[in-house]
DNA sequence: CCGTGATGTGTTTACGTATTCACGACGAGC
DNA sequence: GCTCGTCGTGAATACGTAAACACATCACGG
């Protein structure tokens, strides 16, 4: 416990010195006391090559002295930038955390900012887009499956807002998009479960409407086709925990019961893996599971689940390229980035 | 699998229609298109009441074809509000990204938007705050027991900006504070696992310099005393699992083992259970294990840990209102909100 | 019939900055 | 010695809106 009083006496001291009358500094305060033009303080600011070094640092040295600091708001106004990315998100999602942590990372290195816009469910997008459009952001990051086409269509060809469809397969065509390899994550999943020696396989879908999901669907059934392997698709009806653990009690026992259960998403895969095992099966001993997305939680040694697991910063850098170079005759860019399996002892058979 | 062809073509067909030339309307634009004046059309957006009926459907009419939408930044710059509120936050960490979901969920309600402020580590702390003071923000969360007062102090009276600390108990006295009861909700954990019969007990903080450690620590030492049951403390030196998986291999084990471990933070707390499990412990069997915070992943089968849950949505609730209710005048609030006891079974001795 | 208040609208200004244009100074080149 | 280009700076304007103010109209009561 470290005594802190001192310190902080010191700088109350300060601040008091500087006179909390700081309320509301402009550039032309600044102006005033440096004794040079409003323009000036402002290119001091903006564009500081442009200025000489004595005056430069004269108008510094005034602005320091009464606590300016350039306004954002006026500065998006003038120069119609605002710095900042939005993302229309679902408020819930485990993924999504772990998305905007890197993207908003990442823009903060670049001296950006990430303004959300989260929504309850697909009926609530309308409003946050109304709200999207009243701010003149840069970019625009459609998450989220659940949103639709005609909302998508809405954000199209707005002047000045770059929008990216952010894994969001139904956005092909209508806007520049940016995602894994869904259909080949599955495939690579399908085909690692095989390996193993499965004879039977289910699907345990997130929300059946989601393109993700039919198209993660179709790549594991596929590949389990090519081996003769039927793949019931089951519903969870959620892309969460709890979802994934109560359709672990759908899944048929006995002699009906799957080798292998492939979860549409991490988050469903975790919720199967407890639920299985509160029936009374062993994972993987009885059955194996696998996920996607690759979040943290999958890694933990309670679950150390298989799953393929999706290059977050690779994503994000590709959005943000796609926002902010200025490639803007290229046709509709659509980036497909591949995954990563990661082989946990969920798959590992011989060692339950 | 929906066809959405037809529906997409002719949404198509409609933003088409509409002209994309619809780069830049403004409310003059707005006000010619309908005859008035432009002072009008920004009544009939910002205070309808004050227009008369037909006036002002004939605006909305007009704006509707034109695809008028009010620009939020023209706003910000002449009303001296933005309806933004900033949130400054360590780029990584469970617990934050749960209360940013709540708290922007919660603004979005009010129409109000979350702009995030991510910071790496304390020492990037300052460039987070140098990006705030820019943007004319209507409030300021300041989360994490990682900021320094030197950080807090900066953010004191700053005019129209209601900075409020979050869960950070070294802010006491600086800036108004919102927090759960970290010492009675450690005395509460503390008193649970005397309850079940423990004879010694170690303490596994997250990093010693947080407030909120010192705090937990106190609370939960104080009340074991009270028994006369000592409390060594260790440090994870993190907030993370990764941090808590790792501490477990320094907790001592044979004879010197303790009865109870009483993890700083729900991340935390679940890296010691995997790793007591993984170094072949059983927990609750051998080890009863606490956590502190009330994640959801806390409550997951596979762990169902043995918990204090913050009121997260009230703990918001509390910010928000020191943020936007108007009493100003009102000495520094300190809300402290008392958490709720989470039993789970890694604290159920028998049932292991 | 006039004064008074309420109501609805237009005119004007201000928010704080970035940028264009113009202007003066200065050095280089013929 | 004159022109030309460069550099540094100031003056002026625009970004799009909200709000203060002024004004006209109308209903109402004395």
């Amino acid at each position: 416990m470290i005594d802190l009083t001192g310190c902080i006496r010191s700088l109350l001291e300060c601040a008091a010195m500087r006179g909390d009358s700081a309320a509301r500094v402009t550039s032309h305060d600044v102006a005033a006391e440096a004794g040079v033009s409003q323009a000036t303080v402002a290119r001091v600011f903006s564009a500081p090559d442009k200025v000489a070094l004595a005056t430069r640092a004269r108008v510094r040295e005034a602005a320091a002295r009464l606590g300016y600091v350039p306004n954002a708001i006026a500065r998006s106004l003038k120069s119609q930038r605002t710095d900042i990315v939005g993302a229309v998100v679902p408020a819930k999602s485990e993924y999504w955390q772990d998305v905007l942590t890197a993207l908003s990372r990442r823009l903060a290195e670049q001296g950006k900012q990430l303004l959300l816009f989260p929504f309850a469910d697909a009926d609530h997008v309308e409003e946050a887009l109304d709200s999207v459009e009243q701010y003149r952001l840069d970019g625009l990051v459609l998450a989220s499956s659940t949103i639709r086409p005609e909302h998508l269509v809405r954000m199209m060809r707005r002047p000045n807002l770059r929008a990216v469809a952010f894994n969001q397969p139904a956005a092909s065509g209508l806007l520049p998009l940016v995602m894994v390899d869904n259909e080949a994550g599955a495939r690579d999943l399908a085909e690692h479960v095989v390996a193993q020696g499965i004879g039977t396989a289910t699907f345990v879908g997130t929300i059946a409407s989601a393109s993700t999901d039919q198209i993660r669907y179709r790549g594991a059934a596929s590949a389990l086709a090519d081996h003769g392997i039927a793949c019931p698709y089951l519903e969870a009806g959620g892309f969460s925990y709890d979802a994934g653990y109560k359709a672990a009690a759908q899944i048929p026992d006995g002699a009906d019961r799957p080798d292998a259960v492939m979860g549409g998403s991490d988050e469903v895969a975790l919720g199967l893996i407890d639920g299985l095992r509160t029936g009374g099966l062993d994972v993987p001993g009885d059955v194996l599971v696998t996920g996607f997305d690759g979040l943290p939680q999958a890694s933990w040694a309670g679950y150390d689940l298989t799953t393929l697991v999706q290059p977050i910063e690779v994503l994000v850098d590709a959005t943000l390229a796609i926002i902010f170079d200025d490639a803007r005759d290229a046709a509709q860019p659509e980036r497909i980035v591949p995954g990563t399996l990661r082989e946990g002892k969920t798959t590992r058979r011989g060692h339950g």
